[in-house]
DNA sequence: AACATCATTCGATGATAGTCGAAGTATGCG
DNA sequence: CGCATACTTCGACTATCATCGAATGATGTT
């Protein structure tokens, strides 16, 4: 009667607005701990405690006791990707949330989604990497020209080391709070590294702000105008 | 308090056994009537068209009305990518069935998955793929290599074609029969396409399963280990 | 040792949602 | 028109699960 793997018992742990905002800040690539999570789930601590031992026993957080810390991390990339195509999905069908996203307008600027750089500075890269045929955009992956990798080599960012890697190179992630796509995969995580190594940027303590220094904005405005 | 786009909203949808029993059947890209879907979920009619209902309100699957007859389809390639994705989440974390697959061997050895080849046969040919180093395997991408090209092109498949498609080029399925990868993707998608263009197979009426003709067999032999 | 913090377990409550039988609507056929 | 098929809607039942208060366990600090 029924067949495949349980689709339904990973989607239902997911399918909980409390485990689904846990697993969206999860999604920083951060570890969180119960206490944290309980926060951005909205919940108290005994229903937050629930939800992770369901998330645990479910295989799609992993955790890792820090004294008496105990800090909860997305268990894989796989679970990662997972997210990102469900958040794909729920925001080209769901223009119902009439909310135009984060209230927090230096989150909306500029974040760190999973690992990599999303809100307003995230798309304005991306606009710039699609405009110049740096990339090339297809539905939910993207392929970077050759222009684009002399482009990427010239920011500082060996192209060759990631494709060694197992991780794939290109990858466009929907962006939830605007509605656009940014640059995800390797080498949107190279990018972001690149940003934080130049001092471009520094990531906020605890949040997944990205916050940019006077001169680092100057820099990236360059950066994608050029 | 929340944020994002209803992640739980689209994730509890899928969350249900039959909506995703449902789902999963739409996997392979017919469409399916209301009663047939109900079969395919193991629920009652009632109960059927109520979760289509939801499916249909939730934007995953869109619906067209022939006669009498209601056929239902997935929405998207999105929401196929979606599942696709929750799926490898489930295989990779799922030891839990003791069931090795579908109990059907036909459906085993072949059937379509959404739109490309999988089971026995689509793991061996994505295993010459890998082997033979004409592409290149990522976590849930791959990219073809030079000789790659060189070998489609042989088989005769325009992949210059299929480039200049909005649709990812290769992309890795795992396959929750066997546990192991094949082709996905606008790739994955004309290879099956041209086997059935070359009467190596046909599909059989109503159902995933891929028949193999004896001289399609043979030959698909000798294309995996040229 | 006593205390404070972080976290989990237990128990009770309440709400949500899946289920099906029966009746209703729509389409096709003779 | 009348009957059959395909599907949906309605109504009532049931079960599952999220939620929180209180208590317990675990760890680090004073």
């Amino acid at each position: 009667m029924k067949e495949g793997p349980d689709l339904s018992r990973i989607a239902s742990l997911v399918g909980d607005p409390a485990r689904a905002n846990m697993l969206s800040a999860l999604m920083s690539g951060a570890a969180l701990t119960a206490s944290e999570l309980a926060l951005e789930g909205g919940v108290g601590l005994p229903t937050a405690s629930s939800h992770l031992a369901k998330l645990s026993e479910g295989g799609l957080v992993k955790v890792a006791s820090q004294g008496r810390h105990r800090y909860y991390a997305l268990a894989g990339s796989e679970v990662a990707t997972m997210l990102e195509a469900i958040s794909g999905v729920a925001a080209s069908v769901g223009p119902k949330r009439a909310r135009p996203g984060p209230r927090d307008s230096a989150m909306r600027e500029a974040r760190v989604c999973y690992d990599h750089l999303a809100g307003d500075k995230g798309v304005a890269l991306f606009d710039h990497l699609t405009g110049s045929k740096l990339i090339k955009h297809a539905a939910q992956d993207a392929v970077l020209t050759p222009r684009g990798r002399a482009w990427f080599a010239e920011f500082g960012v060996d192209v060759s080391a990631l494709e060694r890697n197992r991780r794939p190179l290109c990858r466009v992630c929907l962006d939830w709070s605007v509605r656009r796509s940014h640059l995800a995969g390797a080498l949107g995580a190279a990018a972001l590294d690149r940003m934080f190594a130049l001092n471009w940027a520094r990531r906020e303590a605890d949040s997944r702000v990205v916050r940019f220094t006077p001169k680092g904005r100057a820099e990236f405005d360059r950066l994608i105008r050029a």
